[in-house]
DNA sequence: AACTATTTATAAGA
DNA sequence: TTCTTATAAATAGTT
């Protein structure tokens, strides 16, 4: 009765690995498609004890998101300059760790006493293009005036950065900290903005929802 | 002849998903699974036009990558907040993204005026703590003012990373430029400083070479 | 969302 | 690591 019943399906076809036209197809292959990565990059992470930080936003632009032990620790280990130190001066197993330290924090005040001279300087800069065309409001600026403004911000941005990832850089020497679990973020409401310190992720409370792994995924 | 040989492999059998207990096969294991995560990524990000970044690092610390456009626009957009802002705004379409400039470039600037205050309080405050206790060299230091001294360094990447990251959302809001194409990185020498502003990855030049997608990633 | 016929991924073994 | 093979899993097209 069961066996010699008519085929209901022409089963799965090969496809060719390119952008696929209709809007409706696009976005089923993406529901399901993002459940198999997703689930791909957990089992990874759970057979082979590997760290991984997948983030995935859909063509609507949803963002989703897997890490283990955290997107943050993976996003922080990779800007860092990627990879651990291959067990040297890892655990406080030795008498050379001590001076490890020292010559870490030598160097580390060496590049902060250079980046406070580069802080003064820009402080300055800054404040001169503020105080030169900026009277707190901005309707009396013309666009030029605004992209000059622009410029400014934009380029103090630039020397922040490179302040922080030199800090961020030599704090990841010495801070190996294993978190203790993974995590599942998906669909949430975008651009709000954050409290507190940086995060390569986003934190419970910030619009983004926890989900289960993979029982939970299925929006767009 | 081929027909009646014996089997000559059990075949695929079914794990349970949980940590492979004998190094060498979580290694085999590993290095299988990595190339098909990052096949089903790729995929993904063509078949769908979505936007992916994924980084894993190897049990040993190597690390490996693929995005699309690229890990840096993934981890960008990730950073400001996530997700795009649903079309609103997007393109220089209509006369409202003059005013949306406008109200956002007053915020953002409300915001940089309030950093520069913090700015100038967390610089006095870090100048005080080398001037009281440091000479330029570490020998004379104890391990308490190691500490202290570590701590004040730590509050100031804090709290520059705050300024960043404000300023990051700022100008994500704004800046949704489409980069050209992914790419695919692993196995690279970990920890060099890396020039320049901030990567949300690391540049050609950086220590991790780039690979064809799936051709050049068997390495643990 | 559910259903299958297929394709694809992969666990073991060599 | 790479190849093979039997089998488990993922999924394209359909309903």
């Amino acid at each position: 009765m069961l066996g010699n019943r008519r085929k209901t399906s022409t089963g799965r076809r090969k496809i060719e690995i390119k952008r696929i036209a209709n809007d409706e197809a696009r976005q089923v292959c993406f529901s399901k498609r993002r459940a198999g990565v997703f689930k791909k990059a957990n089992e990874l992470s759970v057979l082979c004890g590997a760290e991984v930080a997948l983030v995935v936003f859909s063509p609507a632009g949803k963002p989703f998101s897997f890490g283990h032990p955290s997107v943050d620790h993976v996003a922080s280990v990779y800007l860092s300059g990627g990879g651990r130190s291959h067990g040297l001066d890892v655990g406080g197993s030795g008498g050379s760790r001590r001076s490890a330290v020292l010559s870490d924090l030598n160097c580390r005040n060496a590049e902060l006493v250079k980046e406070l001279e580069a802080q003064r300087k820009r402080k300055a800069a800054l404040e001169e293009a503020l105080k030169g065309k900026w009277d707190g409001s901005l309707e009396g600026l013309g666009l030029q005036e605004l992209e000059r403004l622009e410029a400014a911000l934009k380029e103090l941005r630039r020397e922040v950065d490179t302040t922080v990832q030199k800090q961020q850089l030599d704090q990841k020497r010495r801070l190996r900290v294993y978190e203790s679990f993974g995590n599942f973020r998906g669909e949430g409401a975008p651009c709000l903005p954050l409290p507190g310190g940086i995060r390569y992720g986003l934190p419970p409370g910030g619009g983004f929802g926890y989900c289960h792994p993979f029982l939970d995924q299925k929006n767009f």
